[in-house]
DNA sequence: TTGTAAGCGTTATCAC
DNA sequence: GTGATAACGCTTACAA
């Protein structure tokens, strides 16, 4: 059975303008034919409505112009953000979004790559969770927030730097006690180096401060309301600075040391990190460490495409910015 | 040129196998075949780690197993939850989600009905502004929030009975003057219908009432400040009740009301819709009527991958549900 | 320059 | 039940 109401293939072209076969895909491939051939072939295409089918053309080239994504869920903002970049940035190079979900679940991580393998995708950029996933050699990869190897480019925000600005603004906004709460994946990641960054610029500059950190917990974990509670001294808080992991983690923390009593940014500031907006592109959630995603995007494109693969860097960090956002006195 | 270290075909293994190609193939998909030669085949495709070549299968079979999803932008927190159940349901039934981003252009959105007849996809879901999008009578189409005819099967949450369930709840809590607040695109779709099902409510229930809408304006558009304050009389507004056409307008106008000094909700209650919340699993944003976006992404799965494009609906409304949300009384 | 023909990796139709 | 073989729609030498 043939398929009659299917779509127009170049043999069909090539009948219509009375051509050969060959000469319909130099014209619909831009190369160069006579000019009477041309429009005879671009005539004939129009007229039948002829489009390329990408599958037989992969087929013979190995090039699909789809690059998957593999991203945790679009649930979260910073997530949806990013796929939002990433796609922007392919779509402007030509390039088609292939989706792919994955809860945070390592299993799936793992079924991506096969996934992919199968949909001979002609790269991928990762943001996944799953310390030995294990990724096809010839397909270039490029991962977000999380080093594999020398051969796998890894691409983040400056997340170290990130983590001294905030304990440098703090310190400049007159903060004498600080404090660093963040929950984490207990996957290493590039994102563990806010912490590093925060410590190093309070160890440098003699600043009092402590570290609380949770893995694989909620942002809402009740040892967080915990600690606040202790260190509360007849209704005020003996932190005055406090560094979130994210501007999620420091929504939640606002909201307990409302709920406390203590006024924020009167008693106590607090910066995050994210630069999330309020449905997208409104305010601020707080003041807070900003990502510069659409950059993030672009390298991760620009190195995912790169043909030379053995040129690529193995980390790209980009530099982060502060963006004042009400939870800090200024 | 033959490509040396790329994957190995279903050749390969037959060769490997020493069995025929076509066993490989049956083997590969399922179908009956002796077991010794199964095992044979199985083995022969594990040692050389196999991976079917989709973009040949497809070529073949006319089948992708890929729809396309085409969404103005993921910044947007509806949008991104839409994306986000649209693409976990369609992983459900084992099909891949091309990812397509439209910035609400009507000519991207155009562009991506050629693109998907290019890409072979096997259907497409798409929320889109073009109201002349024309689209490809062979590809299976759903259409979200928007009717296009009786053969593009439309799926929406109840806007209609969302409208007058708004209506209703504010005058049950007490409630006496309303107002209908929203910013829309110029092109009509289903969200009209919000506007509708208030004024039906209020009309049928004798409630004073006004409509404020501007088209292809901004939430934020100035004109929504100046109405406003001019029924702001001795720092009383004498409107007493507001259903906003989305969360996001609702939020605008709190945050205009407090800086009016008008409380919410002790002076003027507020319902929004949609449901979002903050960082995407938080606390709602206000009282709202909510869309239920998982039920919808099923329902567009289910409809763009039935079979028989003669059975399905022209139209199909998904009921909604009222959450209270801290900008109302009770 | 234009036309011809050999694949790309599958699936599916047949004889065996 | 198994194994050649012809498509699927396209690109690309290579021959005319």
């Amino acid at each position: 059975m043939k398929n009659s109401n299917s779509m127009p293939t170049m043999k069909d072209v090539a009948k219509e303008a009375g051509v050969a076969l060959g000469t319909v895909s130099k014209v619909i491939n831009g190369l160069p034919v006579g000019e009477s051939y041309r429009l005879k072939v671009e005539a004939a295409a129009k007229k039948l409505g002829y489009q390329v089918n990408n599958y037989a053309r992969g087929l013979k080239t190995n090039k699909t112009y789809t690059i998957a994504l593999i991203i945790p869920s679009l649930i979260h903002p910073y997530f949806s953000l990013l796929t939002h970049e990433l796609t922007k940035a392919l779509a402007q190079r030509n390039y088609r979004t292939m989706l792919l979900l994955t809860d945070f679940d390592p299993q799936a991580e793992q079924a991506c790559i096969q996934m992919m393998q199968q949909n001979k995708v002609d790269g991928a950029i990762g943001l996944t969770y799953n310390p030995n996933l294990k990724l096809d050699g010839n397909l270039p990869f490029v991962a977000i927030d999380r080093y594999f190897s020398s051969t796998v480019p890894c691409v983040a925000a400056d997340n170290f730097g990130g983590g001294r600005m905030a304990a440098e603004k703090l310190n400049q906004l007159g903060c004498k006690k600080l404090a660093f709460l963040r929950t984490a994946s207990s996957v290493p990641g590039e994102t563990d180096k806010r912490r590093q960054g925060f410590e190093s610029y309070c160890i440098s500059q003699n600043l009092d401060y402590e570290i609380l950190e949770f893995f694989d917990a909620q942002d809402t974990d009740p040892r967080f309301e915990q600690y606040l509670r202790e260190h509360l001294v007849d209704g005020k808080l003996t932190i005055d600075g406090i560094f979130c992991g994210t501007d999620r983690m420091a929504f939640v923390i606002r909201n307990l040391l409302e709920e406390m009593g203590v006024s924020v940014p009167g008693d106590v500031q607090i910066i995050g990190f994210d630069g999330l907006r309020r449905f997208g592109d409104q305010e601020l959630h707080c003041s807070t460490i900003v990502q510069p995603v659409e950059q993030i995007a672009q390298t991760c494109v620009n190195l995912v495409l790169t043909e030379d693969r053995s040129a690529v860097p193995a980390m790209i960090c980009l530099p982060v910015s502060y963006a004042a956002g009400g939870t800090t006195r200024e």
